[in-house]
DNA sequence: CTTGAATATTAGGTTTTCCTAATCATCGCA
DNA sequence: TGCGATGATTAGGAAAACCTAATATTCAAG
């Protein structure tokens, strides 16, 4: 029995989780738009039943029980995107919001009936992998666009989920995972990327071309 | 911001109201599952958010805003388990369950682009109709197969949902909508009715009878 | 018209998840 | 090394849903 709460949670630290450094509260906090106050209360629960461990000053990791919760919830997120974007024809970002929901209430049953029905997709619409059954993940391989040098063509893989606000901007500009990308120029002083996608040409920040992936063509 | 609990509570009272009288207290406890100190109570929450009328020992009944709201539930609830045993060919009353969870988190967006994805069909797998984004219930024709006479031959068009045991029971006997029945003898004294279903002979209660619609072929 | 059963309500609690305000601890930088 | 910003924790609450036990009402049937 764990709530929809503590999965949040969970997926949350994850995801933080991702980006080298264990999460740390006031991050957690922000991104479940919640008070510092309850995130620490709820990490002490999560510890209290052995999800996390955690250090203060340091951040919270996942045990190995509380990844493989999380990694089942990722699971289900993605195959529900999957379907709502490919099957119902949702746009991007409205499909994340709605997969939100929806994961917290799904069976083993449903989410493998669901995952034979797609036909075993490997990653979500963004090009997260989706972690199977038993609780493994794919380790995604490609770099962040922002390694490639001026005159590169390479293919885009990943994009980051999450931020409603992105996706809707990456989707615009026609950045999804398939896009063949060219760098026409790279601005000094850490400034922006210039890009050729399809017709267009466009800049993007290093920032966000940071967290993109993509592959040698 | 309808809670999952209030949700319940609406559709529960809306199915308990469709045998005619209001709902009872003890029997919305009952059907919830929860004592009738907490139906009381929620009840109370109700009327005060004015989606239902209360009068002690009389009944619940809900208020036009609460009938809009009990109808936005079922249908979710409908075209989730259509799809649950359409697509993904889940057994009934699993796809019961797992409707009652989805049901809830299903933005209007959502159900829309499901609707049309099934190709908008009338009624949910047990034959119970699909009311309408406007809210328009249509109500089924046919009558109890009860009611039928010895030697009468017809189609089944609706079961009752709910209740996971009837529906596994149901099901096994091959007893769904379209199905052709043929009453061979109908005890005296309220007793069961002995129906040929395909090749097969059985015997039906009297009482799950009257809950089973059917129309003259 | 009384009385027993069913129904309703009150009183007092619990758990979960969140909050604000205030205090305490720590880290890193000057 | 000392201090200010950031992070952590405590104290005290709130709202939603539940619960049990006890009491009060009302219904219906004899």
């Amino acid at each position: 029995m764990t709530s929809q709460s503590v999965e949040e949670y969970l997926e949350a630290i994850y995801k933080l989780a991702e980006d080298g450094a264990p999460a740390a509260i006031p991050a957690l906090a922000e991104r479940l738009g919640v008070s510092s106050v309850s995130a620490n209360e709820m990490v002490r629960r999560l510890e209290r039943d052995g999800l996390v461990a955690y250090a203060p000053y340091k951040g919270v990791t996942l045990t190995a029980e509380g990844e493989a919760r999380a990694l089942n919830i990722l699971r289900r997120h993605r195959l529900w995107e999957r379907f709502l974007v490919d099957v119902l024809a949702m746009p991007w970002e409205e499909a994340h919001e709605a997969a939100c929901g929806l994961e917290h209430v799904s069976s083993p049953s449903l989410i493998d009936r669901l995952e034979r029905f797609l036909g075993g997709p490997d990653t979500c619409p963004h090009g997260h992998a989706v972690p199977t059954a038993t609780g493994q993940i794919a380790l995604r391989n490609g770099r962040p666009l922002s390694d490639l040098a001026e005159g590169d063509e390479a293919v885009v893989v990943q994009v980051p989920e999450e931020e409603p606000g992105v996706l809707t901007y990456l989707s615009g500009l026609g950045l999804r995972p398939g896009t063949v990308v060219v760098v026409v120029a790279i601005a000094p002083f850490e400034g922006p990327l210039t890009l050729r996608v399809g017709e267009a040409v466009l800049a993007l920040g290093r920032n966000l071309a940071s967290r993109i992936l993509v592959e040698r063509k």
